[in-house]
DNA sequence: CGGATTGTTGAGGATACTCAAGTTAGGTGG
DNA sequence: CCACCTAACTTGAGTATCCTCAACAATCCG
């Protein structure tokens, strides 16, 4: 969403000069707003693309936009002062995200990349408070996202708290089917490239914690891996992984 | 805020019947709220009175009140279904909480329990969309709210992800010292019973870890324990060891 | 003064991390 | 299309951190 002054860095293009309303009125975001407000929301909004492993923004930049993935995936990170690495989460189509002034900052906390082609909407984030103020509709569904992302965090909160590792990598898990989850032949698949880092850093482990864990799964016939992929066979056992009723597998 | 059958807990008594603009004009929840608006606000508010160790909700009831505080102090905990607390956070005074609307549910996700007696301002949770919307300013507020509280999970949780046990409870009582702290003789001290337990569960650890920690920080004069007291006497130091710049104390 | 809650400290052990040495898969360029 | 190179992943061995278990001490409250 920058135009960065080092100038390494292609960002994504506008395509698209005005947005059609059928694209995103059925976005919970955009739940119970009348077509005539949408259409002044969607007026003001700009449309870019982004190919895989290009960053939408980056942690610490000057927060200009705030962004509506259209389409594809994204990985929020943020990266802690000694240069260890976590996933904040991860951003699905229809979700808002990069929505600083709400946290009264004025650079993003994280950033987000593209692990697949996406396309997002972007808005300056100079009428954040006015659109909030004239669509009152949007402020109660931006709100509801704010509430589901607080009730995930104090969720990865409570299982790090309380919860051994592999009951932790089965509610990553879990959640990422929920989230990303696509019927396949004998499972759910996570519909985007994820790799063991990545369930690492969603975790809290280390990627060799989640290796050994994912390989024993699939000895046992729950899951089934491979370079960044991830197919879900029996997402009971899971379940039950997760409430530590199932015996440990390691 | 319930009446519950059980009928064995004393609920907070009413004892405003109309509450005064000055009360709470000076809260961040209420800036740039004109005067009418801002009374029309406290009209549909009740106040509730609760002696320490007295719940203002508890988790699993239906939602029936958002709530803020006035006075006093709370802690919001939840429990796993195996039984193991947690502490969510602390409420300070002039925290919004129990909103569960925001947050799509119809239960209170958490327990909120007095720990000093505590005064409250109660609005039904019917009216939360009502007053959003016809007050915009109230709900620019309300998401700044829980914009501080996802940064604040986000990095708890970035916290557990990387850091090891004393640098965790080095940031959690540099949080409370700033939540909650209160300049004292030769320090700063925490400005409610705390618990050794309590700052467990705020930190992902063990009640016994917690007190050697802070053992070996006050026999080095870092701070000063006591049964629920803490006092800390070199925030610097703590600031140190929470950034790892220190080396470890245990 | 006695009971209950809170906190202290030690010993032992398990979980999960670090370190290390590979293997496999995929993409790229010749 | 094959060879190579890198990124992703696997697996083993050793060990540190922190948890569990245990017994006891101190503080508060009625």
């Amino acid at each position: 969403m920058s135009r960065p002054a080092d100038g390494g860095r292609q960002e994504g293009k506008a395509y698209l000069s005005t947005i059609d309303r059928s694209l995103v009125q059925a976005l919970p975001l955009f739940a119970k707003m009348a077509p005539e407000a949408l259409d002044d929301v969607l007026r003001r909004a700009a449309s870019f693309r982004y190919p895989v492993g290009q960053a939408v923004f980056e942690q610490g930049q000057l927060a200009e936009h705030f962004v509506v993935l259209l389409h594809g995936r994204l990985r929020v990170t943020q990266v802690t002062p000694e240069g260890q690495q976590v996933v904040v989460r991860v951003v699905n189509p229809g979700d808002l995200f990069g929505i600083a002034k709400a946290l009264r900052r004025s650079d993003y906390p994280g950033t987000a990349t593209a692990v697949v082609e996406s396309i997002v909407l972007a808005w300056p984030m100079g009428i954040w408070s006015d659109l909030l103020e004239q669509h009152p509709a949007l402020a109660v569904n931006a709100m509801q996202t704010m509430g589901s992302r607080l009730l995930e965090a104090q969720q990865r909160i409570r299982e790090m708290s309380t919860e051994e590792v592999e009951r932790r990598v089965a509610h990553t898990v879990l959640r990422l089917a929920n989230q990303a989850g696509r019927k396949d032949t004998g499972g759910v698949r996570i519909d985007f490239p994820i790799s063991k880092q990545d369930i690492a850093e969603l975790t809290g482990t280390t990627l060799h914690t989640v290796s050994r864990i994912l390989s024993a799964w699939e000895s046992a016939g729950l899951v089934e891996g491979g370079r960044q992929k991830l197919l879900i066979r029996d997402p009971h056992q899971l379940l039950l992984i997760g409430d530590g009723l199932r015996p440990g597998l390691l």
